[in-house]
DNA sequence: ATGAAAGCGCTAACAC
DNA sequence: GTGTTAGCGCTTTCAT
């Protein structure tokens, strides 16, 4: 077996509960007591076991996360941000995906809140009845990262996607058009049906141009996908002359359809979308955005659960951080 | 406090070991019984603790996952390989990124080491002396995944990259190129250092090809550090025909450079690169490249990993799986 | 400043 | 088929 606290403890001639306290950074300790302590841990190679830690202490400094899909660029780089603050305050992180299926978040809720980790991190497409239901009862702090929730009941971390997406749109507009397709993931997704779905609406009516259902276009969320829409798209009774896409990977698909198609951005089309990766810089031309700050994001949600889990008063936990249109050449 | 199994057993009127049976699925409890203590278990709400279970059988099904940085879609890919597998065989992922940083690898294994977790996937570009030596003395079993063991002393899933280089140039070679830029990450990493500049440098000697230093252009490994680096191999005394490139993104940055200065793919310069992530597909022209199967060396690693926590018999603890050139629009 | 002792919630012999 | 009991390795009162 390994060497415990107890095997320390006689080695140096002092009790277990004198090991922990150096170990822990007690101060109640004699200087000298604990250059022999930490002298014998050394010698025998004592390394605390943080299992044994967690069930006396009830604390497992050890985070949850639950997102769709760690290959996702958005939610890599949501990680990222998590990661780092983590780091920081000296949390682990137990990452798992849910692929978006409700089932599949509520198993590991579950199954976390079982592990007795401190906090959990959660992100989806929509917050399913289920899932709210088991994060209600959830025995430790939850914070929503990039993650829409429409009753506002829990901790929450995003930006104003509704506004970004009415800005955005608005943008087009401006520089005169009034033929705009709204290219979106799954309208399943709250976020695109409450949030930018709306936003784009807005904008639109704003300006007093009628909104047409043939001109909001729902594809899977792949670049393929995006890609093909475009045939359908060209196929259009009357002829767009503006894209606003949900996402970075979907725009490119459109991008290369109306590209292979012998057209050009931005003479042909102008296009708009949230960037959530560094394809809208890698391409050509390079496309104008609603730059969302992703790892910030990150950063933001676990600085945020960090003082939840310390019980520290927190002014405001639900929090927009600002986005910003990110000028490129797919606009005019 | 929470429901514990003490509690249910009182309520069911059997002992907490009945109930630990049941728990685990033991047959050697009568139906009945397992119906009762069900039925308390569903009644009180009552929910395992992982810790507790975990200090008393010293099994915590978690895995501990280190790699440089999940934001790189290299990592998320291969972690995404990792994560499916764990699900399937029911282990929890502690994820935690080390930016290549020696001293912080290490510190990641001491600190999941510490954690008990059941076993280690550990990714890097190299294996530094103290994680060489700190993963020797590992408690429980380790694999490389997608990393370079010059040493060839831990179980290790790859590819063969020097193999993989060597038939990319050897290509390029066939289309009558002789000056062929390699354009690499940072030489202080094992993979390229040892496997991809040894296979450039193979195939260029088969060709009885001169290698010349002032063709191997180091940079660091991200997009506009490639992207700047054009201008320097635009200046090269003797103007090379053909780009060998270590990684995806590396390589769109040469292709932007090349493109933005009003040169072509595959007319002026052909190029061939490695593939980790969509980008290849994604860029006009899309590139030719050696299909890296990322997320299939991390399921397999994972595999390989559960075998190894079961102590089951493996035939090979060192695999290569096979890559593929993947031709597209970059090479004529 | 230090020690003794009682758990934390569970598993795993072992006994019946 | 079920119960008893002794840990697992630590933290945390409570004394001293």
């Amino acid at each position: 077996m390994s060497v415990t606290i107890y095997d320390v403890a006689r080695e140096a001639n002092v009790s277990m509960a004198t090991v922990s306290r150096v170990v822990n950074g007690n101060p109640n300790v004699k200087p000298s007591t604990r250059r022999k302590v930490l002298d014998c841990i050394e010698r025998l190679g004592y390394r605390p076991n943080a299992v044994a830690r967690g069930l006396a202490s009830k604390k497992t400094t050890t985070v949850g996360v639950i997102m769709p899909d760690i290959s996702k660029s958005f939610y890599a780089e949501l990680q990222r941000g998590i990661a780092d603050i983590a780091t920081m305050y000296e949390y682990n992180i137990i990452l798992s995906n849910s692929d978006e299926r409700p089932e599949r978040e509520l198993e590991l809720l579950i199954d976390l809140f079982g592990k007795q980790v401190d906090g959990l991190i959660f992100m989806s497409d929509s917050v399913s009845e289920e899932v709210r239901e088991e994060m209600s009862k959830a025995p430790v702090p939850v914070v929503l990262a990039g993650t829409v929730d429409g009753e506002q009941q829990f901790s929450t971390i995003n930006i104003d996607y509704e506004q970004a997406a009415y800005e955005a749109v608005q943008k087009l507009i401006a520089n005169g058009h009034e033929r705009i397709v709204f290219v979106t993931g799954p309208m399943t997704r709250d976020i695109n049906r409450l949030h930018k779905k709306i936003g784009y609406e807005r904008a639109l009516r704003d300006a007093s141009i009628e909104v047409r259902e043939d001109f909001i276009i729902e594809v899977q969320d792949n670049y393929d996908n995006a890609y093909s829409a475009w045939k359908e798209i060209e196929q259009l009774p009357e002829k767009p002359t503006a894209f606003f896409v949900g996402n970075d990977l979907l725009a490119v698909g459109i991008l290369n359809g109306i590209r292979d198609a012998g057209l050009s951005v931005p003479n042909d089309y102008e296009l708009i979308c949230f960037e959530h990766s560094l394809l809208p810089r890698i391409v050509r031309p390079q496309l104008t955005t609603i730059a969302v700050p992703l790892y910030d994001i990150g950063a933001v949600s676990m600085r945020l659960l960090t003082k939840l889990m310390n019980e520290e008063e927190v002014a405001e936990d639900k929090v927009l951080l600002p986005h910003r249109i990110e000028e490129r050449d797919s606009v005019k």
